[in-house]
DNA sequence: TATTGTTATACTCTATAACTATA
DNA sequence: TATAGTTATAGAGTATAACAATA
Protein backbone atom coordinates (compact mmCIF):
# COMPACT_ATOMS: atom_id res chain seq x y z
CA UNK A 1 0.00 0.00 0.00
CA UNK A 2 1.48 3.41 -0.17
CA UNK A 3 0.28 7.07 1.54
CA UNK A 4 -3.32 8.01 0.42
CA UNK A 5 -1.86 9.72 -2.76
CA UNK A 6 -3.38 12.91 -3.24
CA UNK A 7 -5.33 13.76 -6.22
CA UNK A 8 -4.66 15.52 -8.97
CA UNK A 9 -6.97 17.95 -10.18
CA UNK A 10 -10.12 15.69 -11.13
CA UNK A 11 -12.68 17.51 -13.67
CA UNK A 12 -16.50 16.59 -14.29
CA UNK A 13 -16.16 14.69 -11.25
CA UNK A 14 -16.71 14.25 -7.45
CA UNK A 15 -15.70 16.65 -5.83
CA UNK A 16 -14.54 16.06 -1.96
CA UNK A 17 -17.14 16.56 0.69
CA UNK A 18 -15.68 16.09 4.12
CA UNK A 19 -18.92 15.46 5.76
CA UNK A 20 -22.09 14.97 3.46
CA UNK A 21 -25.53 15.58 4.86
CA UNK A 22 -27.46 12.74 6.15
CA UNK A 23 -24.66 10.34 6.15
CA UNK A 24 -23.45 8.47 9.45
CA UNK A 25 -19.72 8.00 9.65
CA UNK A 26 -19.83 5.93 12.50
CA UNK A 27 -16.13 5.04 13.51
CA UNK A 28 -14.41 7.60 11.38
CA UNK A 29 -15.44 11.20 12.86
CA UNK A 30 -13.75 9.11 16.07
CA UNK A 31 -10.39 8.74 14.44
CA UNK A 32 -8.05 11.39 14.76
CA UNK A 33 -6.15 9.50 11.67
CA UNK A 34 -8.86 10.30 9.78
CA UNK A 35 -9.79 13.63 10.55
CA UNK A 36 -5.89 13.93 9.52
CA UNK A 37 -6.63 12.45 6.51
CA UNK A 38 -10.00 13.96 5.75
CA UNK A 39 -8.06 17.58 6.05
CA UNK A 40 -4.91 16.17 3.57
CA UNK A 41 -7.26 15.59 1.13
CA UNK A 42 -9.70 18.55 1.46
CA UNK A 43 -6.17 20.74 0.83
CA UNK A 44 -4.92 18.87 -1.44
CA UNK A 45 -6.77 19.51 -4.37
CA UNK A 46 -6.33 23.39 -4.51
CA UNK A 47 -2.81 23.11 -3.58
CA UNK A 48 -2.39 20.81 -6.31
CA UNK A 49 -3.88 23.20 -9.25
CA UNK A 50 -2.33 26.32 -7.89
CA UNK A 51 1.36 24.95 -7.22
CA UNK A 52 0.94 23.57 -10.59
CA UNK A 53 1.60 26.25 -13.08
CA UNK A 54 4.68 27.04 -11.30
CA UNK A 55 5.94 23.17 -11.55
CA UNK A 56 6.30 22.65 -8.31
CA UNK A 57 4.70 19.19 -6.39
CA UNK A 58 4.98 19.27 -2.42
CA UNK A 59 8.49 17.35 -2.32
CA UNK A 60 9.55 19.31 -4.57
CA UNK A 61 8.61 22.65 -2.54
CA UNK A 62 9.94 20.44 0.65
CA UNK A 63 13.54 19.92 -1.23
CA UNK A 64 13.54 23.66 -2.19
CA UNK A 65 13.23 24.75 0.92
CA UNK A 66 15.24 22.40 2.60
CA UNK A 67 18.45 23.14 0.96
CA UNK A 68 17.64 27.05 0.71
CA UNK A 69 18.16 26.59 4.52
CA UNK A 70 21.00 23.70 4.76
CA UNK A 71 22.90 24.93 1.46
CA UNK A 72 25.30 21.61 0.97
CA UNK A 73 22.79 19.41 2.62
CA UNK A 74 23.65 15.72 0.19
CA UNK A 75 20.84 13.90 -1.37
CA UNK A 76 20.43 11.13 1.18
CA UNK A 77 20.14 13.60 4.19
CA UNK A 78 17.68 14.97 1.83
CA UNK A 79 15.77 12.01 0.83
CA UNK A 80 15.80 10.78 5.02
CA UNK A 81 14.79 14.45 5.80
CA UNK A 82 11.41 14.45 3.53
CA UNK A 83 10.62 10.46 3.52
CA UNK A 84 11.13 9.57 -0.17
CA UNK A 85 13.41 6.54 -0.75
CA UNK A 86 16.58 7.56 -3.02
CA UNK A 87 15.72 6.42 -6.21
CA UNK A 88 12.56 9.08 -5.66
CA UNK A 89 15.32 11.84 -4.23
CA UNK A 90 17.35 11.20 -7.58
CA UNK A 91 14.06 11.75 -9.98
CA UNK A 92 13.53 14.97 -7.97
CA UNK A 93 17.08 16.57 -7.70
CA UNK A 94 17.14 15.84 -11.58
CA UNK A 95 14.03 17.63 -12.31
CA UNK A 96 15.39 20.50 -9.79
CA UNK A 97 18.38 20.78 -12.26
CA UNK A 98 17.04 20.32 -15.19
CA UNK A 99 14.64 23.34 -14.10
CA UNK A 100 17.67 25.21 -13.56
CA UNK A 101 17.06 25.57 -9.91
CA UNK A 102 19.58 23.54 -8.26
CA UNK A 103 23.12 22.40 -8.84
CA UNK A 104 24.99 19.56 -7.82
CA UNK A 105 28.46 20.13 -5.80
CA UNK A 106 31.26 17.87 -5.32
CA UNK A 107 32.02 17.30 -1.83
CA UNK A 108 35.38 17.63 -0.83
CA UNK A 109 36.40 14.49 0.87
CA UNK A 110 33.72 12.37 -0.28
CA UNK A 111 33.77 12.17 -4.50
CA UNK A 112 31.11 9.86 -4.21
CA UNK A 113 28.64 12.52 -2.25
CA UNK A 114 26.10 15.16 -3.86
CA UNK A 115 26.37 18.60 -2.27
CA UNK A 116 22.71 20.21 -3.17
CA UNK A 117 22.83 24.15 -3.57
CA UNK A 118 20.11 26.54 -4.87
CA UNK A 119 20.88 28.81 -7.52
CA UNK A 120 20.09 32.39 -7.86
CA UNK A 121 17.20 31.14 -10.21
CA UNK A 122 16.16 28.82 -7.93
CA UNK A 123 16.17 31.05 -5.10
CA UNK A 124 13.72 33.60 -6.78
CA UNK A 125 11.26 31.06 -8.07
CA UNK A 126 11.29 29.45 -3.90
CA UNK A 127 10.49 33.01 -3.14
CA UNK A 128 7.55 32.94 -5.53
CA UNK A 129 6.35 28.95 -4.48
CA UNK A 130 6.40 30.29 -0.76
CA UNK A 131 4.32 33.54 -0.84
CA UNK A 132 1.66 31.14 -2.90
CA UNK A 133 1.85 28.64 -0.35
CA UNK A 134 2.12 30.99 2.14
CA UNK A 135 -1.08 32.80 1.07
CA UNK A 136 -2.62 29.20 0.61
CA UNK A 137 -2.07 27.81 3.87
CA UNK A 138 -3.40 31.10 5.53
CA UNK A 139 -6.85 30.40 3.80
CA UNK A 140 -7.12 26.53 4.69
CA UNK A 141 -6.78 28.24 7.84
CA UNK A 142 -8.43 31.38 7.99
CA UNK A 143 -11.54 29.21 10.15
CA UNK A 144 -8.84 29.80 12.64
CA UNK A 145 -7.82 32.09 15.27
CA UNK A 146 -4.45 32.79 15.23
CA UNK A 147 -3.97 31.11 18.47
CA UNK A 148 -6.20 28.00 17.46
CA UNK A 149 -3.81 27.42 14.22
CA UNK A 150 -0.68 27.60 16.62
CA UNK A 151 -2.70 25.36 19.03
CA UNK A 152 -3.33 23.21 15.82
CA UNK A 153 0.26 22.84 15.00
CA UNK A 154 1.88 21.97 17.84
CA UNK A 155 -1.06 19.09 18.36
CA UNK A 156 -0.17 17.76 14.90
CA UNK A 157 3.73 17.71 16.08
CA UNK A 158 2.71 15.49 19.23
CA UNK A 159 1.06 12.92 16.82
CA UNK A 160 2.88 10.32 15.54
CA UNK A 161 3.35 6.37 15.53
CA UNK A 162 4.92 5.02 18.70
CA UNK A 163 8.93 5.00 18.68
CA UNK A 164 10.24 1.89 17.00
CA UNK A 165 12.27 1.06 20.37
CA UNK B 1 -0.24 16.24 -9.44
CA UNK B 2 -1.95 14.28 -6.95
CA UNK B 3 -1.90 13.46 -3.17
CA UNK B 4 0.96 12.60 -1.31
CA UNK B 5 -0.12 9.10 -1.57
CA UNK B 6 0.93 7.51 1.45
CA UNK B 7 4.12 5.27 1.14
CA UNK B 8 4.61 1.42 1.30
CA UNK B 9 6.42 0.22 3.84
CA UNK B 10 10.15 0.84 2.76
CA UNK B 11 12.44 -2.15 4.02
CA UNK B 12 16.42 -1.06 3.88
CA UNK B 13 15.54 2.61 3.50
CA UNK B 14 15.19 5.69 4.72
CA UNK B 15 12.67 6.17 8.01
CA UNK B 16 10.80 9.71 8.12
CA UNK B 17 11.95 11.83 10.76
CA UNK B 18 10.12 14.64 11.42
CA UNK B 19 12.33 16.86 12.52
CA UNK B 20 15.87 16.04 12.39
CA UNK B 21 18.48 17.27 14.74
CA UNK B 22 20.42 20.31 13.52
CA UNK B 23 18.41 20.86 10.03
CA UNK B 24 16.44 24.07 9.53
CA UNK B 25 13.08 24.00 8.32
CA UNK B 26 12.39 27.25 7.44
CA UNK B 27 8.82 28.19 6.29
CA UNK B 28 7.94 24.82 6.71
CA UNK B 29 7.15 25.02 10.24
CA UNK B 30 5.30 27.65 9.55
CA UNK B 31 2.73 26.01 7.44
CA UNK B 32 -0.52 24.37 8.78
CA UNK B 33 -0.81 22.02 5.65
CA UNK B 34 3.01 20.92 5.66
CA UNK B 35 2.21 20.13 9.76
CA UNK B 36 -1.02 17.87 8.38
CA UNK B 37 1.22 16.46 5.60
CA UNK B 38 4.04 15.32 8.41
CA UNK B 39 1.39 14.06 10.35
CA UNK B 40 -0.13 12.09 7.63
CA UNK B 41 3.35 10.65 6.61
CA UNK B 42 4.16 9.74 9.66
CA UNK B 43 1.07 7.59 11.00
CA UNK B 44 0.81 6.12 7.07
CA UNK B 45 3.79 3.68 7.96
CA UNK B 46 2.45 1.97 10.41
CA UNK B 47 -1.36 2.20 9.49
CA UNK B 48 0.18 0.49 6.10
CA UNK B 49 2.12 -2.62 7.43
CA UNK B 50 -0.83 -2.56 10.28
CA UNK B 51 -3.28 -3.13 8.13
CA UNK B 52 -1.87 -5.45 5.53
CA UNK B 53 -2.23 -8.57 6.83
CA UNK B 54 -6.76 -7.63 7.19
CA UNK B 55 -6.20 -6.81 3.29
CA UNK B 56 -7.45 -3.67 4.23
CA UNK B 57 -6.54 -0.37 3.07
CA UNK B 58 -7.64 3.44 4.13
CA UNK B 59 -10.37 3.82 1.07
CA UNK B 60 -11.77 0.27 1.98
CA UNK B 61 -11.52 1.03 5.20
CA UNK B 62 -13.96 3.63 4.99
CA UNK B 63 -16.00 1.95 2.21
CA UNK B 64 -17.19 -0.93 4.78
CA UNK B 65 -17.57 1.46 7.35
CA UNK B 66 -20.09 4.02 5.39
CA UNK B 67 -21.86 1.04 3.60
CA UNK B 68 -22.19 -0.54 7.42
CA UNK B 69 -23.38 2.57 8.28
CA UNK B 70 -25.57 3.73 5.46
CA UNK B 71 -26.72 -0.13 4.29
CA UNK B 72 -27.93 0.77 0.69
CA UNK B 73 -25.58 3.42 -0.07
CA UNK B 74 -25.36 4.09 -4.11
CA UNK B 75 -21.37 3.63 -5.47
CA UNK B 76 -21.71 6.76 -7.26
CA UNK B 77 -22.80 8.66 -3.18
CA UNK B 78 -19.59 6.35 -1.72
CA UNK B 79 -17.31 7.40 -4.62
CA UNK B 80 -18.39 11.46 -3.56
CA UNK B 81 -18.40 10.41 0.55
CA UNK B 82 -14.99 9.16 0.12
CA UNK B 83 -13.71 11.49 -2.20
CA UNK B 84 -12.44 9.17 -5.21
CA UNK B 85 -13.56 8.97 -9.03
CA UNK B 86 -16.14 6.34 -10.55
CA UNK B 87 -13.30 3.86 -12.16
CA UNK B 88 -11.72 3.68 -8.24
CA UNK B 89 -14.58 3.33 -6.69
CA UNK B 90 -15.44 0.41 -8.71
CA UNK B 91 -12.01 -1.39 -8.45
CA UNK B 92 -12.43 -1.52 -4.70
CA UNK B 93 -16.14 -2.39 -4.30
CA UNK B 94 -14.99 -5.17 -6.98
CA UNK B 95 -12.26 -6.00 -4.51
CA UNK B 96 -14.67 -5.91 -1.18
CA UNK B 97 -17.23 -8.26 -3.40
CA UNK B 98 -14.27 -10.80 -3.96
CA UNK B 99 -13.54 -11.00 -0.19
CA UNK B 100 -17.19 -11.55 0.53
CA UNK B 101 -17.36 -9.07 2.63
CA UNK B 102 -19.93 -6.43 0.41
CA UNK B 103 -22.78 -7.39 -1.57
CA UNK B 104 -24.28 -5.47 -4.91
CA UNK B 105 -27.97 -5.50 -4.70
CA UNK B 106 -30.17 -4.12 -7.24
CA UNK B 107 -32.14 -0.86 -6.64
CA UNK B 108 -35.92 -0.64 -7.11
CA UNK B 109 -36.44 2.03 -9.63
CA UNK B 110 -33.44 2.74 -10.86
CA UNK B 111 -31.62 -0.51 -12.25
CA UNK B 112 -28.70 1.23 -13.14
CA UNK B 113 -28.06 1.50 -9.75
CA UNK B 114 -25.89 -0.82 -7.22
CA UNK B 115 -27.13 -0.46 -3.43
CA UNK B 116 -23.75 -1.69 -2.02
CA UNK B 117 -24.80 -3.87 1.80
CA UNK B 118 -22.06 -5.29 4.01
CA UNK B 119 -22.39 -9.33 4.35
CA UNK B 120 -21.77 -11.14 7.48
CA UNK B 121 -18.92 -12.71 7.14
CA UNK B 122 -18.06 -8.67 5.85
CA UNK B 123 -19.24 -7.06 9.30
CA UNK B 124 -17.01 -9.35 11.74
CA UNK B 125 -14.23 -8.73 9.34
CA UNK B 126 -14.60 -5.23 9.66
CA UNK B 127 -15.07 -5.54 13.33
CA UNK B 128 -11.52 -6.74 13.57
CA UNK B 129 -10.48 -3.60 11.40
CA UNK B 130 -12.28 -1.36 13.20
CA UNK B 131 -10.71 -2.36 16.77
CA UNK B 132 -7.54 -2.24 15.29
CA UNK B 133 -7.85 1.15 14.12
CA UNK B 134 -8.87 2.52 16.96
CA UNK B 135 -6.09 1.16 18.68
CA UNK B 136 -3.47 2.34 16.51
CA UNK B 137 -5.31 5.88 16.62
CA UNK B 138 -4.91 5.35 20.37
CA UNK B 139 -1.08 5.21 19.74
CA UNK B 140 -1.04 8.15 17.56
CA UNK B 141 -2.34 10.24 19.99
CA UNK B 142 -0.65 8.46 22.70
CA UNK B 143 1.03 12.37 23.91
CA UNK B 144 -2.34 13.99 23.72
CA UNK B 145 -4.47 14.20 26.79
CA UNK B 146 -8.31 13.65 25.80
CA UNK B 147 -9.14 16.85 25.29
CA UNK B 148 -6.16 17.90 23.50
CA UNK B 149 -7.42 15.04 21.10
CA UNK B 150 -10.76 16.08 21.23
CA UNK B 151 -9.44 19.66 20.22
CA UNK B 152 -7.22 18.48 17.47
CA UNK B 153 -9.74 16.49 16.06
CA UNK B 154 -12.36 19.80 16.45
CA UNK B 155 -9.72 22.45 14.63
CA UNK B 156 -9.07 19.75 12.08
CA UNK B 157 -12.53 19.68 11.24
CA UNK B 158 -12.21 23.68 10.63
CA UNK B 159 -9.26 23.30 8.19
CA UNK B 160 -10.35 23.38 4.40
CA UNK B 161 -10.39 24.92 1.06
CA UNK B 162 -11.77 28.22 0.82
CA UNK B 163 -15.46 27.93 -0.40
CA UNK B 164 -15.39 27.68 -4.43
CA UNK B 165 -17.91 30.54 -4.63
C1' DT C 1 31.80 -4.58 3.72
C1' DA C 2 29.06 -0.42 3.85
C1' DT C 3 27.47 3.80 1.66
C1' DT C 4 26.23 7.44 -2.14
C1' DG C 5 24.11 7.78 -5.98
C1' DT C 6 22.23 5.83 -10.21
C1' DT C 7 19.56 2.95 -13.47
C1' DA C 8 16.01 -0.32 -14.74
C1' DT C 9 11.85 -2.45 -13.67
C1' DA C 10 7.43 -3.55 -11.70
C1' DC C 11 3.58 -2.23 -9.11
C1' DT C 12 -0.12 0.65 -7.23
C1' DC C 13 -3.20 4.19 -7.50
C1' DT C 14 -5.40 7.55 -10.07
C1' DA C 15 -7.30 10.11 -14.08
C1' DT C 16 -9.30 10.16 -18.55
C1' DA C 17 -12.06 8.76 -22.11
C1' DA C 18 -15.22 5.84 -24.20
C1' DC C 19 -18.83 2.73 -23.70
C1' DT C 20 -23.55 0.28 -21.85
C1' DA C 21 -27.82 0.46 -19.99
C1' DT C 22 -30.82 2.81 -18.17
C1' DA C 23 -33.35 7.23 -16.89
C1' DT D 1 -29.52 14.42 -22.82
C1' DA D 2 -28.00 13.02 -18.42
C1' DT D 3 -26.67 9.53 -15.05
C1' DA D 4 -24.84 4.81 -12.80
C1' DG D 5 -21.71 1.88 -13.56
C1' DT D 6 -18.06 -0.36 -16.28
C1' DT D 7 -13.88 -1.10 -19.10
C1' DA D 8 -9.50 0.11 -21.10
C1' DT D 9 -5.64 2.87 -21.12
C1' DA D 10 -2.17 5.92 -19.79
C1' DG D 11 0.23 8.53 -16.44
C1' DA D 12 2.44 9.72 -11.67
C1' DG D 13 4.80 8.17 -7.97
C1' DT D 14 6.92 4.74 -5.43
C1' DA D 15 9.44 0.43 -4.14
C1' DT D 16 12.74 -3.02 -5.26
C1' DA D 17 16.80 -4.81 -6.92
C1' DA D 18 21.06 -4.49 -9.03
C1' DC D 19 24.94 -1.83 -10.08
C1' DA D 20 29.17 1.67 -10.05
C1' DA D 21 32.19 4.31 -7.55
C1' DT D 22 34.04 5.29 -3.37
C1' DA D 23 34.65 4.86 1.54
Amino acid sequence: MSLPRPRKTRKGALPFDRHVPGIEYGVLDQLAGYAIRRAQIAIYEELDRELSPLKITPPRFSSLVLIEGNPGVLQTELARIIGVGGPAMVAIVDYLQAQGWVRREAHDGDRRANRLVLTTKGRAHLQRAKELLMKLDAGWTSRLSSSERATLMALLDKVAPPLAT
